[in-house]
Parts: structure tokens; C-alpha cells; sequence
DNA sequence: GCCAGAAATGACAGCGCTGTCAATTAGCAT
DNA sequence: ATGCTAATTGACAGCGCTGTCATTTCTGGC
């Protein structure tokens, strides 16, 4: 009933061991043996049984999506990347697995070693802040699993994808100072996230090119939920000299800046401008819609796959693939 | 190096197959010696390998997670249903699979041949809308691979869970007429959507109870999206007796629906009520917050997930269970 | 105390592939 | 042609488990 490799082979004329390399697309296979088998292959509709690969040989040709429960509220942006990673699967007939981890609590690590010892995963991608959690690398790398990461902190040793974080956050901060903003206030977002990182050094750096001071009254700690953009401009809108912008390091904290703004009595972008990051898509259904900076998370998912793949596949060693962002300039900035 | 059902069997003193009966909670073992070899499954850490059961046996121990990628842009729901499928999976040493289907343009019937003959999955669980999809039903049983749904419009045969969405959708619109509005609009969801019948029909049967007349004009089409909301609410506006209160059949159209209040200059909730379906994260970031029906979306895919794995272990034949609804009061709504 | 039948256990093959290593064939210089 | 290495192919065992069916060990009833 089910077409198997040796089905192929008796058809073929081979030995189901010359099947399974042309399966496997190993080298030394006869050109023309090779289409030989490709074509009954096709023809008579084989699929290779997962189960059986995964046995036997060393490839389970499965791959494993890690992202962190604890620390990742925002889901759309997760969301898009599985979509991606999704993608990429389907093009080379890998299949995923998806695994929350909870970096605080429970233990990560047995998470991996259960993955690897159960299922025999062939390699991982990572959404921050997993990208960059060196116990977690560390395992992976003692199980040879390879990884790829998306928008890791580290970026000489990681292979996946990433963004010019910096360059795109002081892009809109520039924007912000065109439309003669002088006194910005910046939302931070988790310490240890890259993201935040980055997010704040562009925010500097654009100060520092118009020649304004930095002021750390105006930077508070947020952690990219919205509640935590809420608090935050609540304690921004207290200062003696209110800002007349802020840019949260993420949409869901510009979100909630928004939020306290209405709270408070205050027009955006009339009496505040916001910005935010990512350009979810909570980006345009605020009123008013927000400025902030596209990153193209299903892309990124999908790009950082297929690196993985590659390596995988023993076709290149991977890459760190660095994505165009786009500032996406809407009604929540304006001057002041 | 890895430790085998055979090492388990060697330091137990049975044989193979009876550490296999223990594994499979098969009935016919003697409680001393499944004890026994629990402990010794305990004490050396064995963990069956998923890739040799699956070989060998009937059974994956996979699951399924299908929806519909065309018609499902409310992303947050579908997280939130995975992390809840995810949950029950793991209580149960389950592996997921999440598989995309595109009902328009890809061949849905293709997918699931593929899943089933390549990764012999065990069980799938759906959303809406592949939940009613005929041609996938039939399919899926034609293969004997059970399935459990989530909110499936046909209650009588699936497994499962729902909420009654009609009631719950009857609450909302006597909370609007409590406040004293008589002409309410109401924006359907995708046509053939359980949830757009469901909600529909309650805002009917709230307006019966009453006995206010049901004006066909006040009804208009929506697909779910923002975007839909938006274009359905500036068409309500248009209506020369102006619908002074709005209830979306969910959460991202009464999104919508803000939007285009604001847009229009109207006022929520002076000018006008405002209220959704879902309570998505999104209806406490709104300005006003969201006047909505909470669905226990993440409680909901692990309480499908627990009974499909029931009907999988013969512990039952798989119920269709139903979660309580609950009515959130925000600031959206107001006397008109 | 003996036997039928049920309960519990075991022997063994084989699921569908791939790793190892041996065997064959092709390619090339002599 | 001949010998040699390199390219290509094949034989065979076995990955870790479960299905089938045979066997052993308990039961209780007489």
C-alpha cells in the first residue's frame, strides 16, 4: 500500500542503497542513474517515511522553533515569524517543532536535552532573548545542534538574520528632530534584549549628530509590553519639562504611551508625538496611526531558516543575512 | 549512550515487550510489575524514542494543529490557541505539528494526505474555519484520524470545545440596550463562520427580547479584519438615522469601528457605544478600552487538545466541552 | 489436587530506512 | 591491451520499538 524506497529501487533497477543517495542528494551518483530514479520517484508519488530517516540514519530532518513565554508578549510578532519558519520548512520538506521555553522557572536546559534526546532535532531557530542566553547556546553546541538566530546580540558567531537596529532607530529619532522636537523621551525596552540595546544607542546617536545633549531624565525603563509603556509615560509626563515626543522601543509600548496620552488629556500628535518599533500590526489600527520602523518579521523567519537549511544541507556554512528596514512615517508624529 | 526500552527490560528482569505493555498503559500487566518497571524507567531516565514508535507501531504520537491562513488575520487568537494546545501536549508527551492550510488556492485535501501518510499523525485539532470544511472532514475520516475542534459550527457530531457564543453575543447587546440605545449596529463576520450565524442570531434574539423591530439596514457585512471594520462602521455613519451604538463580531472590527469614529470625529463613548467579541489583548489597549465578550481562547485549545488525546488513549470517546463566556464592561460603551 | 480458561508474559520478526564496508565498473596512463 | 586509482554501486546489518502469536502462570470450581 505504501510506495516505499525499495519500491523505487525494484522499479528503477538499482539497489535501494543507490535510492536512498539520490534521496539524500549525496554526491556520487551516475548523472544519469540518478534521474533514473528521480523520475519513478515522481512518478510513482514516494514520500520517504520521516520515521524511517529518523531511525536509522543520523537527520531527523526536523528543526525546532525556541522562543522565550516568559519575556515575549508580543504574539503577532511571533506569530509572523513562525509563518516564516514555516515557509522555509515547507520549501525543503523539513518539518517543525515549536517549543516554548520559560527561561525563568523552568529549566531550559532540559527542554533542549529532551528535544535533542527525544526527537533527535536536526538544528534550531531562536527569537531573542533565547539568541543570546549562553547556557542555552552552550548545550546546543555540546549536542551539535546547529542554530539560527533571529536579530541575535551577538552577531560575529551567529548565523540567521538580522536588522540595522541602530541606524533604522536613529533614522526616526531624525525624524522626530526635522520636525523640531528637542526634548524626546525614550522608552526602553527589556535590558538584555538586544533590541533595547541598539534601540537606545541609535535614539543617542541621533542626539548626538544635531548636537543635543542626552538627558537620562528623559530615557525610563519599559519592557516592551504595553502595560509597561502605560507606567512609563505616565512617569515621562510628571517630569517639570514634559517631552513633546516619545519613542517607545517597540509598538506595544507606543501603544501605550498613546494610551496614557488619552488618559491624560493629551492630543497626539497635536500636544505629543509617539513612535514606535516593528510595525505591527497594531501600528495602524491606533488613532492616530503610529510612525515607527517595518521589520519584516515573516521574512526574517524565513530567511533565517533557510541559512539554517544551508548549513543543514552542507551547502554554505550560514550566514548572518541583514534585512533593509523602512520607516513608516504615519499620523502620530508631527511638530511641535 | 542511549538508554533503550531493552536496558530498561535488562534491569527490570521482564522482557521487552512487557516494558513496551508498561509504556503503552496496555491493561494487562500485573500492578507489581509495572512498578516495578516504572521505577526503573524513573530511576535510568528512559525516554521511548518517538521516531522507532512511529516505525514500528501504529501510533505517532503527533498531532496536528490546522487553521486556515487565508482567512484568519486575528494572529493573537491562533497563539493563543497553540500555546493552549501546546500545554495539553506536553501533559501528555504529544508532539505538535503546525500546518497552514490555504482553503482558497492550495489544496487543503493534499496537505493532510501528506501529513497523514508521511508523519502518521495521530489527531488533529482545527479552528474555525476548517472546522466545517466538508471536503476536509471527510477526508480526515476517510484516513481514521480523529480530530478535535474548536468552536465548530456543527455541535452534534465533533469533539471538542465551544462556548455559546449566541448567548454570550445576546449579553452584550442587552448591555447596550440596558444603556438605553435603541438603534444598534451590528458588523458580520466571514459568512460561513460559526461565529458570525452565533453572534449574529444573539444580537436578533437580544432585540426580540426587547421588542425592538430587527432593521436589516443596521447590518452590514464584515470579514473579521480591521480593515473590514473600518469600512463597514464609515457605511453605518453614512445611514441617515445614525446607529448610536455598534457591536463587531470581534474584537478587531470594533477596532475597526474606533477607527473610523475617530476618523469621522464622533466621540466613544459620547457620541457613540462601541463593543466586540474575543477580548484579544487589543481591547484593553484601545482608547476607550473595549467593551467585549471574554473567550478563553489559550483554555480553550488545551481543553480540545485533552479530549482528542482522550478519544487517542481509549479513555473515552471525546466530549465537546463548553467554556462559560464572560461579559467585560469597559469604557466603550455609555448612555447614548 | 486437577483442569479449563483467563491473565500475564515472552519470542521473534519486521517497520523503512541508512551506515559501513565490500564489490564492481569506469577512466586513464602506460 | 594491462594495471591502477577513482567513481559508482550493492549487500547486509541494525536503528528502537511494537504486532502477532505462542507460552507460561494464575485463578477458581469441582
Amino acid at each position: 500500500m505504501r510506495v516505499r524506497l525499495e519500491d523505487v529501487a525494484r522499479a528503477t533497477g538499482v539497489s535501494p542503497k543507490t535510492v536512498s543517495r539520490v534521496l539524500n542528494e549525496e554526491p556520487s551518483v551516475k548523472e544519469s542513474t540518478r534521474k533514473k530514479v528521480l523520475a519513478a520517484m515522481e512518478q510513482m508519488n514516494y514520500r520517504p517515511s520521516p520515521a524511517a530517516r529518523g531511525l536509522a540514519g543520523s537527520r531527523s530532518f526536523l528543526i525546532a522553533m525556541l522562543y522565550d513565554n516568559n519575556e515575549n508578549p508580543a504574539s503577532t510578532y511571533l506569530a509572523e515569524i513562525q509563518d516564516g519558519v514555516l515557509d522555509a520548512c515547507d520549501a525543503h520538506r523539513y518539518s517543525m517543532m515549536v517549543s516554548p521555553l520559560r527561561l525563568r522557572g523552568h529549566d531550559p536546559i532540559r527542554r533542549i536535552d529532551a528535544l535533542v534526546a527525544d526527537h533527535h532535532i536536526d538544528g534550531v531557530i531562536m527569537t531573542p532573548p533565547l539568541t543570546d542566553h549562553a547556557p542555552l547556546l552552550r548545550r546546543l553546541q555540546e549536542h551539535g545542534v546547529p542554530c539560527a538566530s533571529i536579530s541575535p546580540l551577538q552577531r560575529e558567531v551567529a548565523i540567521g538574520v538580522c536588522m540595522d537596529e541602530q541606524q533604522a532607530a536613529k533614522a526616526v529619532v531624525q525624524h522626530l528632530l526635522e520636525l523640531g522636537h528637542k526634548r524626546i523621551g525614550h522608552i526602553l525596552g527589556i535590558a538584555n534584549h538586544g533590541a533595547s540595546r541598539w534601540r537606545l544607542q541609535g535614539y543617542k546617536d541621533a542626539l548626538a549628530a544635531a548636537g543635543l545633549p542626552f538627558d537620562p531624565a528623559l530615557v525610563v525603563q519599559g519592557e516592551f509590553t504595553f502595560g509597561s509603556g502605560v507606567i512609563a509615560a505616565r512617569g515621562l509626563f510628571e517630569l517639570a519639562r514634559r517631552p513633546t515626543a516619545i519613542f517607545a522601543a517597540n509598538d506595544d509600548m507606543a501603544a501605550g504611551v498613546m494610551w496614557a496620552a488619552n488618559e491624560r488629556g493629551l492630543k497626539v500628535p497635536k500636544d505629543l508625538s509617539v513612535c514606535g518599533f516593528d510595525d505591527t500590526p497594531l501600528a495602524t489600527q491606533l488613532w492616530p496611526p503610529l510612525t515607527t520602523v517595518r521589520q519584516p518579521s515573516r521574512e526574517m523567519g524565513k530567511l533565517a531558516t533557510l541559512q539554517l537549511m544551508d548549513k543543514l544541507r552542507g551547502r554554505g556554512p550560514g550566514l548572518l543575512l541583514q534585512v533593509p528596514y523602512s520607516l513608516q512615517i504615519r499620523e502620530s508624529t508631527a511638530k511641535p
